[in-house]
DNA sequence: AAATTGTTTAACATTTTTGTTTAACAAAAT
DNA sequence: ATTTTGTTAAACAAAAATGTTAAACAATTT
């Protein structure tokens, strides 16, 4: 049939729902009304909420993925060049989901369950990603390109600094009203890159 | 009669479980359980599960106010030291509270009407102390004890800075799984003191 | 002592939300 | 052409959650 577009609209519209009111403000109804679809039509593809919040998240988890781990298939590019690149890549993706930071922290600790769904998907190709990423660091450590570095904590640390960048953006918005996100993300973005390459190397430019 | 005990446990509970579960998460029969009363009695004090937030929310508030504003109050303090005492005042009340930020950031964009609440609410207050504030600054701008700031704009800095300790603390335990909080919060504060410090002065020290 | 306030139990009403079912029909695939 | 799949509407069932009420009694105030 045509390509299943009011099933991927129940997906899309629920991932607005979920983000803007998290798991237990977001309701059914709205979403199949918001998607355009029938009450029925919702549980006809996913059986429960529960159901269709993993379908969302697992299809964020699978943009995430493509976005980043690709940067390690890349041959010939120094690791320095590759860390770049990661934390650009993951800060765009992020600049796409703006409110996932947000969502994600608040999920985990509000519910356990989603945590451990999070563990379960992401932690299989985290510790590959790390592995990876760790052998480059040494390499790139013995050549004296870069200091050396857990891998798992520079990971970290980029998650972090980009998380923080989209987390206090609504309330510097606030703060200042006018603020021009699109700048402040560009801005943002950049200092991150500053910041990490200078902690992989205090040397580099 | 017992000055209250059992609306205050009330109060106790229905904290934890809205900073734990969200507004929309929170059941008003568990809170009553939990706090060791009666359905009836919670809604006897607290005729809805919105007035009862309300209630948490403006006590929450309250404390801040307490432990921040009698910083201004300080005669005879010169404004550095005041800066400082404010950062670790500030720390410290989210030291005892450390869900509230992650908390007040995912609600205020949950439920828009608790944004507004927080303006009704904290917005005199806070005008009241940026000007004060924003006097003693000018005051030491000119006698060069610290450089020309915007009052609104440091309080945000530190408001953030110490914020960002606290949300990202559960993302740093989850990797380092062994965590001593206590030993990161002491960290965090001196650094975020330091921060500040430098930002105001960046000949102090 | 009488009135008020705090408290419980237990039932009930209401509303909200989730999830199901059935009947009907359209579109697509076989 | 017929079977399967997608779709709706409408009603319904079940569950979960909020909020109410009445009866009874204990503790405290006045």
């Amino acid at each position: 049939m045509k390509d299943n577009k009011k099933q991927k609209k129940i997906l899309e519209v629920a991932e607005e729902e979920f983000l803007m009111k998290g798991f237990a403000g977001a309701r059914t109804v709205e979403i199949a009304q918001k998607a355009g679809v029938s009450h029925s039509m919702l549980h006809y593809y996913y059986k429960t909420k529960e159901q269709l919040f993993e379908h969302v998240m697992g299809e964020k988890l699978q943009q995430l993925k493509e976005s980043v781990s690709t940067v390690f298939m890349i041959e010939d590019m120094p690791v320095v060049e590759k860390v770049v690149e990661l934390v650009v890549r993951h800060f765009e993706f992020l600049s796409e989901n703006p409110d996932l930071p947000r969502f994600v922290i608040n999920e985990v600790i509000v519910r356990p369950e989603y945590a451990e769904m999070m563990k379960r998907e992401a932690l299989p190709l985290l510790n590959d990603v790390v592995a990876r990423f760790q052998r480059e660091l040494d390499a790139a450590a013995k050549e004296g390109e870069v200091r050396t570095m857990d891998a798992a904590t520079l990971l970290m640390d980029i998650v972090s600094l980009n998380f923080f960048s989209f987390i206090i953006a609504p309330i510097l918005s606030s703060v200042k009203p006018g603020m021009d996100f699109q700048a402040y993300y560009h801005a943002r973005c950049q200092e991150n890159v500053q910041l990490i390459l200078n902690r992989i190397n205090p040397d580099i430019k």
